[in-house]
RNA sequence: GACCCCAUCGUCUAGAGGCCUAGGACAUCACCCUUUCACGGUGAGGACAGGGGUUCGAAUCCCCUUGGGGUCGCCA
């Protein structure tokens, strides 16, 4: 019963259950787990809870390892399977069978199943009240199958004393036996996570709220074995933004889409932080002096609902502070996993924020209809050449929000001329723009060298002499250059195009 | 329904009885900067769920109400 020393350097674990996906409520859960262990110089686990058999497949497992990586949340060691120390937790069963602390229990699913529908047509609370509690294992039918149940007290309370809900006392009449080891000899999921916990030597369980009665029960089972208990930390859950839980309607539950939508694990993990815990006024915070500041005792009790705008920001701030170098090598590993099919059939609210990467997707197919994946984007890309991309980023990245966004911007590279020009870009062409197009491009035929700041001195030359503004000369060779009405300053659009596609693009729009 | 938890601007939060005329960030709006868009700058609107206590004094403590959430499997 005893409280593990606080002291001593902490032990904890991440311990999803393999669904398929690495859920984003999770990887803040794993994101406090690593934050706690790295700031006290102590360990970080990962253990897969794939006891049920029907969830368990190496792909789901994968997804997780996958997602924690990306991430960058490192783990100590091979990732344990649950599953496979089973051997293990029947063990333990048999000791607390042994010690009678645990008992068979032969009632069949149908009776189980009667019981709960007798309860809810008498409108009262379901507490499983197994006869075989008190019964002589000899009075059981022959070879019948059992599970075995805890023989957990009936009177009292059962306390949990948690670093982030407080003391939270339970009625151990409301609580009712638990099955330990099912019927067919397998252990259940709450056997299995105290006896590896215990085994695991984990000092501290930082886990989801929705885990706070399974502590008291496990509390029980820590109790019969005379383990000593865990420090306990249910943090909040994360709920969408209409306060209901986090589900796919609300869309985005898997790490990977946030990657695809084209986050940095940096900024995600800035905002996933912010979500529950705090440090003053601090709201970007480098991952140092996240591992500095981090502590449980900080996080909040109250469940938080997921922004995407604000997202939006700490990422485009992120975006900004990173290198060319890393940015490009990210851009091109996302872009083969970016399903356009997939997101133009998503279905938008319109009450939603644009999600860039759909916004992306429908760019791509309206200005480059035979394009049809990523991975065919990728290769338009490539064709163009990665480093014109590397070119284009310095100016893209101050102006984007997620690497979808700089996708998008840098569409301008891989478009064939002659351009399409889109709405507002047309708007800009008219009779009076054209001719200074041709003017400018006469100009700019002479220029001795191509690049940003003489290609500027020489449109600013021409617009002086010509006593025009500036913007009626930029904004139609920005639309004539990128078929937009937006860009990065055409000065650097130049640039990175080259003079002779850069050229060739003004004079197909010139008068 | 039972048990448990929660409740400060639209959202994330600061706030541990007087520092609060409630602070910051995102979002929104306005203006400035400006070749467009961003960035940046300046400013505006915007909250202690309601009701009772306790106290000289309450966003902070207690109670009730209301609202929200979680859990009630031989799932994890």
């Amino acid at each position: 019963m005893t409280k593990t020393n606080e002291n001593a350097k902490p032990v904890v674990r991440f311990a999803p259950s393999p669904t398929g996906y690495l859920h984003i409520g999770g990887a803040r859960t794993a994101l406090f787990n690593w934050l706690y262990a790295k700031g006290r110089d102590g360990r970080f686990l990962l253990r897969i809870e794939d006891t049920d058999r029907e969830r368990n497949n190496p792909a789901a497992v994968a997804a997780i390892i996958d997602g924690l990586t990306w991430l960058e949340l490192g783990w100590e060691g091979e990732p344990v399977s649950q599953f496979a120390r089973a051997a293990r937790h029947r063990e333990v069963a048999e000791t607390l069978l042994a010690t009678g602390n645990a008992y068979r229990c032969y009632l069949t699913p149908a009776e189980l199943d009667d019981m709960r529908k007798s309860a809810e047509a008498e409108k009262r609370p379901l507490t499983i009240r197994s006869p075989w509690r008190d019964r002589d294992t000899a009075e059981a039918p022959k070879d019948a199958p059992y599970a075995i149940r805890l023989k957990a007290p009936r009177t009292g309370e059962t306390i949990v004393d948690d670093r982030v809900q407080g003391r939270v006392v339970f009625q151990n009449d409301n609580l009712d036996d638990l099955i330990i080891l099912r019927s067919d000899g397998n252990p259940t999921y709450n056997l299995a996570v105290v006896v590896d916990d215990h085994d695991m030597e984990i000092s501290h369980v930082v886990r989801g709220v929705d885990h706070l009665t399974n502590a008291a029960r496990q509390s029980q089972i820590y109790n019969a074995m005379g383990w000593t208990l865990p420090v306990w930390a249910h943090v909040p859950l994360i709920h969408g933004a209409d306060g209901a839980k986090l589900s796919k309607r609300h869309g985005a539950q898997g790490i990977e889409e946030y990657r695809s939508m084209g986050y940095l694990p940096v900024a995600l993990r800035n905002y996933l932080v912010r979500l529950g815990w705090s440090h003053g006024d601090d709201e970007i915070i480098s991952t140092e002096n996240l591992v500095a500041w981090f502590d449980i005792d900080d996080i909040n009790k109250s469940a938080s609902r997921f922004d995407f705008k604000k997202l939006d920001d700490l990422n485009a701030h992120y975006i900004r502070e990173t290198g060319v170098a890393e940015l490009t090598s990210r851009m091109r590993e996302m872009l083969p996993h970016l399903d356009l099919e997939a997101l133009l059939s998503i279905e938008v609210d319109p009450k939603a924020p644009a999600r860039s990467d759909i916004t992306l997707a429908r760019e791509v197919t309206s200005l480059m209809p035979g394009v049809k994946s990523g991975a065919e984007l990728s290769e338009l890309f490539a064709a163009a050449g990665w480093d014109r991309l590397s070119a284009a980023i310095p100016s893209l990245k101050e102006r984007a929000r997620t690497l979808c966004e700089i996708f998008q911007g840098a569409l301008y590279l891989v478009a064939r001329r002659p351009l399409a020009l889109d709405e507002k870009a047309q708007k800009l062409m008219d009779a009076e723009a054209r001719a200074a197009l041709a003017a400018v491009a006469a100009k700019l035929e002479a220029l001795p060298s191509w690049d940003a700041p003489a290609l500027e001195t020489a449109v600013r030359t021409y617009v002086e002499e010509a006593g025009l503004k500036l913007g009626k000369v930029a904004q139609p060779l920005r639309a004539a250059l990128t078929g937009r009405a937006v860009s990065p300053p055409v000065f650097d659009v130049m640039a990175v195009l080259g003079r002779e596609e850069s050229l060739g693009r003004l004079r197909d729009q010139s008068a």
